[in-house]
DNA sequence: TCATGACTAACTGTT
DNA sequence: TTAGTCATGA
């Protein structure tokens, strides 16, 4: 029999030997279903598929690269294009660019960005916006865009004054948009889908070129994306989707469940395959998950079923206030992290808003227990890092309006938001792109200070002197914009922890550069480097494989497994979040995202709430969670504490109704976690914590060898370094590895000059 | 034009 | 709690 199938079960088999035709493979939380993925593209490379007719698409670059690794095993050297469907959009529209009226280095604005720039077309174009903020009305554009309306297709709704607003303002910050050569993120699909729908030989030439489609996490998809995938397999009808309803997490991303629900109507001859034998959680947690998801109404019923053991009850602790919780949950990890029965890595806390992670944070430090923290966008989203990759997108994209705005005056140069403006206003009324207007400013508007002018040209020219690197390393332009702006010197000479914070990111930011250099020798790459930056979340730095205990969002849970699961917050208005608990089918939503959370536990599952938590600064009385009690009491075992004080009236409530549900096995004062642990002592296992990034040049150390050669790595970008003839000088910028690393060094009195480290007399100056 | 400090309003999730 | 805005004085 086939290597390949004989690990699989029949419906997997199934599914992965299928080869041809539309396939839609129900997976419930567990059954395996990336193995039938890779599984399968495995399989069609072995009879004979070519790598390059495979497409591949994901949701999250978690995924993606999960994915990419599994195939890379089972298939190595196989160039199978695996990506998420933003990454494949970004991808098309470099080669189309034309088609939709970009230019193909065209900047993507991520979130933040896009609200920037609309905040400005808001501002410039006088736009009423009533009591709307930016903020609404660009979820708004984002829910057309996904819808795949375009800006003049919009139509407001009678009785929907924001509709109107959008009508308006949608319009011109398309326009804006395109002028500046930039796509938002919702635009990488919509461009897409009307790429494929204007143009029918684009359509048709990659429909043949991708005649094997993969979708994962199906049920994920928004209008957008289900327009992409039928337009790719007109012709070649072999989309295989794969998904779960019960999975479906990102419906406020305009996830529409009704993709998946109605993909047998959209392809009556696909082949369903249900894979319902769940291989990783016991029988008690499963059966927890199956009856809370039970409560939903839209889903496709399914059986879920394991051999699994029966395995312990799921625990359901009762706090008292959200730090009893954190240090509870800290304590037990620790004591069994410190007997031996479990390692760190085998933890997982899930919790439903990323500002819950503080609390556990400040327990994890205290016991001493090393642990990482997925959220989403951190270091990309720093101030530093943004001014930085803004000379970068300026001299990938000189159009780029977000990028002038952002550097123009970063570091500080004395051009003010009164000249900004007038820039800004001129360039909206020539419809050219702000630096353009820049570069105009001597020559147009004669009322400006002199003083004014001057700054902006030496702006320009700066840019210009910039734009000259274009092709050269990661490192190096990142070193030149570092050094030639003056960026690096200022931090420098801070003295507040902030600076030094920013210094350590920038030196992170160039170590990054310099593995990409590593990765992509030669230079020229900008673009791809800055896509990358664009499009990754802080989920692609997850280790699977350091000993460290994992804190995340349930939304970044998705696809992943612990041997023990702790899911703090159960509490109404955290899950379910209050922004949902009044529509139906939010409510149902976050019932999935709940079920998403227990499925993932393989052995042991903790869901606890506080009866008091703190928020926007102030504490408060909980709700447990209704989802609480949608769950099986004979597969619990419960922990409440024995008086929380006067009145708690909603607490006692729930614990009646909790219990009234004729319950098993109730332990009502047993347990009851210590207080918490004293905060003084600070013990030196706190040594341990790895929340801190460790720079490379903190790793260095003084990297001199014992025959006196001083070590490449030594150098850093900015450092003082002594030449025995040119003197005193300072790294300009540093590109290279290994023995070709080098450096550019401006000297007092000699200039710039460029040195190969490893053959250079340069050391660092003092030593 | 910029730095400082007071004040205020917001806190879902991800590409 | 905190990021962001606003007013003030230098």
């Amino acid at each position: 029999m086939d290597p390949l199938l004989t690990s699989l079960n029949r419906a997997q088999c199934a599914a992965v030997q299928h080869t041809t035709g539309p396939m839609l493979v129900l997976a419930g939380p567990g059954s395996g279903k990336t193995r039938v993925v890779t599984h399968r593209i495995a399989h069609l490379l072995r009879t004979g598929v070519p790598a390059a007719q495979l497409l591949a698409l994901t949701f999250t670059n978690k995924a993606a690269s999960e994915m990419r690794s599994r195939v890379g095993q089972l298939a190595p050297g196989e160039p199978v294009w695996l990506s998420t469907f933003h990454r494949f959009g970004a991808k098309l529209l470099r080669h189309y660019a034309d088609h939709v009226g970009l230019s193909p280095n065209y900047t993507i604005y991520d979130t933040v960005d896009a609200k920037q720039a609309l905040t400005r077309v808001i501002e410039a174009g006088n736009f009423q916006t009533m009591h709307y903020t930016p903020g609404r009305i660009g979820q708004a554009i984002s829910r057309a865009k996904n819808k795949l309306i375009a800006p003049d297709r919009y139509q407001p709704r009678p009785g929907s004054p924001l509709s109107h607003i959008v009508a308006e303002v949608y319009p011109a910050y398309q326009r804006r948009l395109l002028a500046s050569s930039a796509v938002d993120f919702d635009d990488l699909l919509m461009h897409v889908a009307q790429l494929l729908y204007a143009n029918p030989d684009v359509r048709a030439t990659l429909d043949e070129r991708f005649r094997y489609i993969l979708v994962d996490e199906y049920q994920d998809t928004n209008h957008a994306q289900y327009v992409i995938l039928r337009a790719l397999s007109a012709d070649h009808r072999n989309l295989a989707v794969t998904g779960d309803p019960d999975q479906s997490i990102y419906g406020w991303r305009g996830a529409d469940l009704n993709n998946i629900l109605q993909f047998e109507t959209d392809y009556p001859d696909a082949h369903v395959v249900r894979l319902e034998r769940n291989y990783r959680s016991t029988k008690r947690i499963l059966r927890v998950a199956d009856q809370l998801i039970g409560n939903n109404l839209r889903r496709k019923r399914k059986s879920l079923f394991t051999d699994n053991e029966e395995g312990g009850a799921v625990r359901l602790v009762e706090y008292v206030t959200q730090d009893d919780e954190a240090s509870s949950i800290a304590t037990q990890i620790s004591a069994a992290i410190s007997s031996g029965q479990r390692r760190a890595s085998d933890f997982a806390i899930f919790y439903r808003v990323n500002a819950l992670s503080r609390g556990l944070e400040r327990a994890f430090r205290q016991v001493g227990l090393p642990y990482q923290i997925i959220r989403g966008l951190e270091f990309y989203q720093r101030k530093e890092i943004k001014d930085v990759l803004g000379y970068c997108q300026l001299i990938n994209n000189p159009r780029d309006d977000q990028a002038v705005l952002r550097t123009i005056n970063t570091p500080a140069r004395g051009i003010g938001a009164k000249t900004v403006n007038r820039l800004v206003q001129h360039a909206y009324a020539e419809r050219i792109p702000l630096l353009d207007a820049a570069r105009q400013v001597g020559t147009i508007q004669t009322t400006w200070a002199s003083r004014c002018a001057k700054k902006v040209s030496a702006y320009v020219s700066l840019v210009d002197r910039l734009s000259t690197l274009a092709d050269a390393d990661m490192e190096e332009i990142l070193g030149k914009i570092l050094s030639e702006t003056g960026y690096h010197d200022q931090l420098r000479d801070g003295e507040t922890e902030e600076d030094l914070s920013r210094l350590a990111n920038i030196e992170e930011l160039l170590t990054d550069a310099r593995q990409f250099d590593e990765e992509y020798p030669g230079g020229g790459y900008l673009e791809s480097y800055l896509e990358n930056a664009w499009l990754v979340n802080e989920t692609d730095g997850w280790e699977a494989d350091t000993d460290k205990v994992t804190l995340m969002t349930l939304h970044a849970a998705k696809g992943l497994e612990f041997p023990v699961v702790y899911i703090v917050a159960l509490e109404h208005g955290v899950l379910p979040h209050e922004r949902s608990t009044s529509d139906p089918s939010q409510l149902e939503e976050e019932r999935r995202v709940a079920f998403v959370g227990i499925t993932r536990a393989e052995q042991e599952l903790q869901m606890s709430y506080a009866v008091e938590r703190d928020f926007r600064g102030q504490r408060r009385r909980t709700v447990p969670s209704s989802f609480l009690l949608e769950m099986p009491r004979e597969e619990m075992q419960v922990t409440f504490l024995e008086a929380v004080g006067p009145a708690v009236t909603c607490v006692d409530e729930f614990r009646e109704d909790f219990i009234a549900d004729d319950i098993p096995s109730i332990d009502l004062d047993s347990g009851l976690p210590e207080a918490s642990i004293s905060g003084e002592s600070n013990s030196p296992l706190s040594q341990g914590v790895t929340a801190s990034i460790t720079t490379a040049a903190q790793m260095a150390g003084d990297g001199i060898d014992r025959l006196g050669h001083v070590s490449p790595d030594a150098f850093a970008q900015g450092m003082a370094v002594v030449h025995p003839e040119h003197g005193l000088g300072k790294i300009v910028a540093l590109s290279g590895s290994g023995k070709n690393r080098r450096a550019t060094v401006g000297f007092a009195t000699a200039g710039e000059k460029r040195f190969v480290l490893v053959h250079s007399p340069l050391r660092p100056a003092g030593q």
